[in-house]
RNA sequence: GGCCCGGUGGGUGAAUGGCUCAGCCAGCGGACUGCAAAUCCGUUCAUGCGGGUUCGAUUCCCGCCCGGGCCUCCA
């Protein structure tokens, strides 16, 4: 049996995971910004996240896995300057901040739970953790990184020697061509707010009260401040799309590293790559990007998405279409068949296919243990779906797999199995019938073509005629 | 301009210094079916281009081209 092997975004290399503190791991994944909906690229981190957490489960761990939710600060512009989205959100949509922030939160929870991932632990606001955050800007102002300019409080990223590390930056070559301009005082274009001040002669909904005066935090400062409080100033895995590493990540090790004094601060750092959503970001609505429940709309179960990016590896980019949807939905619901079928059935595999059974489960088990390999792993449940196999080694299996999965092979019965129910259908389906008995195969083929045309397709199957919608 | 991913069959997407380069979807053939559908079985098709290292490269190195992303600049 193989370790737990994980890919470090700071040394760029597959690393076997040891927990700091002995059969438990400390995990914190940088969450939405709740000011606007969570398109599907979005989710993958939170999928990504997920696979993680069960690994670590599978190990046998307990795991307190922290979610940050941005309820507050992010700027249109990823300058120090700008308009607040969030502000912004709400005044477009005539509703308060706290409003706006609680409702898109709803709705990415709702999309975690119909994706199969497992709750969080804690899932923190920043805007509930200001008093921390103040005070970790405050440890770091004692110990000389700050400096405060008209605009707020900014860290000095020069007094950080191991700035440019962790995402190998080169900063030379940045600060060379850099226009520092954007906010005036600023010493180095890299350098960041900790804390901004509100400006004068706006209205701000999001304000609070700080040693250095009203305004509000900045924003790399609420990961740092709220992962330190619930998972320790020195802990095992932090996790984030790509998009993170050289500015998000980066400022938070900064910070973090600087107030804490500490080094490393985080053991493990994985991000994900993203999304390819090519020709499909927006639909038709023009600004409105693609979410799950679009996907629904189309008659994609959300565990059919969970399916579709299992089939790739975290830290690859992945083409979405629609024509892989319907693929994936093909793939899932043959799965779910064979599942269902499995766990119908009683008794105990035979001794005789006892090797069989955990050589594939192995091959399982390995490919999860090597940095969370999916496309792997799902080669192996296929062989065991596709395979000579009983139905009771099946079972067994796939119960299994299902640990890490969550593609609910216990639980679900493949998409559209349900029989619908519409009078004018099950009278023409009923016709049908009846012609085929008098074998009347033109009448009964008539029908069947006049419902295809129409987007409705007919399975005879031994309990009797089903139908149901096509994609 | 800097940095980061990647270019594998019709689509997607693993893996690998040599042994038949996974899996899923599609296609094709077969079973089943009145015919289909669904399901099952079988099966065709692939390593972007040019150099280098090597006995041997899809895999390692360099260059080029192409795609995606982050940052910066310009506007």
């Amino acid at each position: 049996m193989s370790a737990l092997v994980l890919f470090d975004t700071r040394t760029r290399r597959k690393q076997r995971f040891e927990p700091i503190e002995p059969g438990h791991a400390r995990v914190y994944s940088c969450g939405p910004t709740v000011y606007a909906p969570q398109h599907i690229g979005n989710l993958r981190p939170y999928l990504f996240a997920d696979l993680l957490k069960r690994a670590l489960l599978a190990e046998g761990l307990r795991v307190t896995h922290v979610i940050n939710i941005t309820d507050v600060g992010h700027l249109t512009s990823d300058a120090d300057a700008g308009e607040d989205k969030m502000e912004r959100a709400a005044a477009q949509a005539g509703k308060t901040a706290a409003e706006i922030a609680a409702f898109y939160t709803e709705q990415w929870l709702r999309d975690r739970r119909r994706l199969g991932c497992l709750e969080a632990e804690v899932y923190c606001k920043a805007t509930d953790h200001i008093a921390e955050q103040i005070e970790m800007a405050q440890r770091l102002e004692e110990r000389g990184y700050t400096y405060r300019i008209e605009d707020g409080l900014y860290f000095d990223t020069s007094k950080f020697p191991r700035y440019a590390e962790f995402a190998r930056l080169d900063l030379a070559g940045q600060e060379a061509g850099a226009r520092i301009g954007d906010v005036a005082g600023k010493r180095h274009p890299q350098d960041f707010a900790l804390w901004k001040f509100a400006p004068p002669g706006v209205e701000r909904q999001q304000e609070w009260d700080s040693p250095w005066g009203r305004g509000f935090p900045g924003w790399h400062l609420e990961c740092s401040a709220m992962s330190v409080k619930y998972l320790g100033a020195h802990f095992d895995i932090h996790t984030g799309g790509v998009d993170h590493i050289a500015v998000h990540h980066t400022n938070e090790i900064a910070q973090s590293e600087c107030a804490l004094g500490v080094h490393p601060w985080v053991e493990v750092w994985m991000h994900n790559e993203f999304l390819d959503l090519g020709g499909e970001k927006l639909s038709k609505s023009k600004g409105h990007t693609l979410v799950l429940d679009d996907l629904v709309a189309r008659g994609f179960e959300p565990l059919v998405y969970r399916y579709f990016f299992l089939q790739a590896h975290y830290r690859q980019q992945q083409a979405f279409s629609f024509d892989e949807m319907a693929s994936a939905a093909k793939g899932y619901r043959r799965l779910l068949g064979v599942a269902v079928a499995a766990r119908g059935v009683g008794g105990e595999p035979d001794a005789g296919e006892r090797d069989a059974i955990e050589k594939v489960r192995g091959e399982f088990w390995d490919a999860v243990r090597d940095d969370l390999n999916a496309p792997r792993a799902m080669e192996a449940l296929w062989r065991v779906a596709r395979g000579d196999f009983s139905d009771a080694a099946k079972r067994e299996l796939l119960l299994d797999f299902e640990r890490w999965l969550g593609l609910g092979l216990a639980t679900e019965t493949p998409p559209g199995d349900a029989q619908e129910s519409d009078p004018r259908i099950d009278a023409l389906v009923a016709e049908r019938r009846a012609a085929r008995a008098a074998r009347d195969f033109a009448r009964a083929d008539a029908i069947r073509d006049a419902l295809k045309a129409e987007g409705i397709e007919i399975e005879d199957t031994k309990e009797g005629t089903k139908w149901r919608r096509a994609r």
